[in-house]
DNA sequence: TGTACATCAGTGAACGCGCGTTCACTGATGTAC
DNA sequence: TGTACATCAGTGAACGCGCGTTCACTGATGTAC
């Protein structure tokens, strides 16, 4: 029976919430620990009775990110899967979405924040390196049981070079082709291993 | 006729270069003015004769890193087409090797830079897409002249993801896995549409 | 060829500001009797 | 049920530091005569 929470843990969750989405607007260098404590309703003092540093802040606000995004895309695939779409199919068509183009602040963690990742202190990028197996785990899943861990890699660099491309281009003609383009050529090539 | 430049422009040139390495290295928001004048052996206070703003150095830094790497990669990439690879088979493999992944500071700028350029100001984020379509444009180079813009877009979404995932996981046999899965996963794809 | 002066690249101190971190304190909550 | 005290989450001022930017100045270079 899991013991119900504190007050202290609350407010806790609430940080690393509000920081999870931080990053994700900011990047890891881009939001303060005052910043992010405002934006939690709090003032900065009290960040230390709550985490030894920054960085271990940064380290549970990504895997808070990872762990969002992915149910997020999980739940919304689920809709495109329940009208007829493959596991894969629903994945690519959320992940590459236009909505998914727009929406940084509560989209992929890892396309939000990957070039910044090996960069970071040993402890951030121990972090980064799960939420990226993390991902290649999603990837996978959504395969048959015969696709290696390699060929879901290969996968979900394409989905983040996509996403992350697309954005640098601008939500414009250029960045939404550039979705379509990647989406139309990954069902193509590999709905065939699609899972079921 | 070239008019040859002055001692100012050769400091500027200077300034821009190290700055180019130095954006690499450490991301946008990673390096400041005093540092990066210091690597170029001038004290900062020179900074603002020679550019408007920081952001305007960014600017050009970013265009020099491009440039540069794009020569580095095309460089390399004609060592292994005089062995007798595709123009196409030379980008990838010179793109997703292990050098590649180790040289963060001479390599790719978008594959640096990618997740920080949507948070960019409007100046540096114009520099950004230019650079993104200047690296699609290298890879449409590599293939025949059928090849549309939006199918060269996917390949570099490829590239820029494999190898950023790969810094992510760190240079050990994951990184380096995928590295080598999406080096063959490209090659069988896409080499019968290689230029020449 | 030599002197006087203007130009200009680069110096270094200073500005206001925000950062990550520390710490003495406050005030609400919970426990003991 | 009421009072006294301990606990503890959160406050707000302060710390040393580095940032981007400004500016009065220096000293080397180039031009005029």
């Amino acid at each position: 029976m899991k013991t119900q929470p504190g007050r202290k843990e609350i407010t806790h969750q609430r940080i690393v919430e509000t920081a999870a989405r931080a990053i994700r607007r900011g990047g890891f260098q881009g939001v303060g620990v005052a910043d992010i404590m405002k934006e939690a309703g709090l003032t900065h003092g009290g960040f230390y009775a709550h985490f030894a540093s920054r960085d271990a802040l940064l380290c549970e606000a990504l895997a808070k990110a990872q762990a969002d995004s992915r149910a997020r895309v999980a739940k919304a695939a689920a809709g495109r899967e329940a009208r007829g779409a493959s596991a894969f199919r629903a994945l690519v068509e959320q992940y590459l979405s236009e909505a998914h183009l727009g929406a940084r602040e509560q989209g992929c963690a890892i396309a939000a924040l990957v070039s910044e990742m090996p960069r970071q202190s040993r402890e951030v990028g121990r972090a980064a390196a799960r939420s990226v197996r993390d991902l290649v785990g999603a990837v996978r899943n959504s395969l048959h049981a015969r696709v290696t861990q390699h060929e879901a890699g290969v996968i979900a660099a394409q989905l983040v070079g996509a996403l992350q491309l697309a954005r640098a281009l601008g939500n414009n003609p250029q960045g939404k082709g550039l979705l379509a383009a990647t989406r139309r050529a990954l069902v193509a090539r590999y709905d065939a291993q699609a899972s079921r």
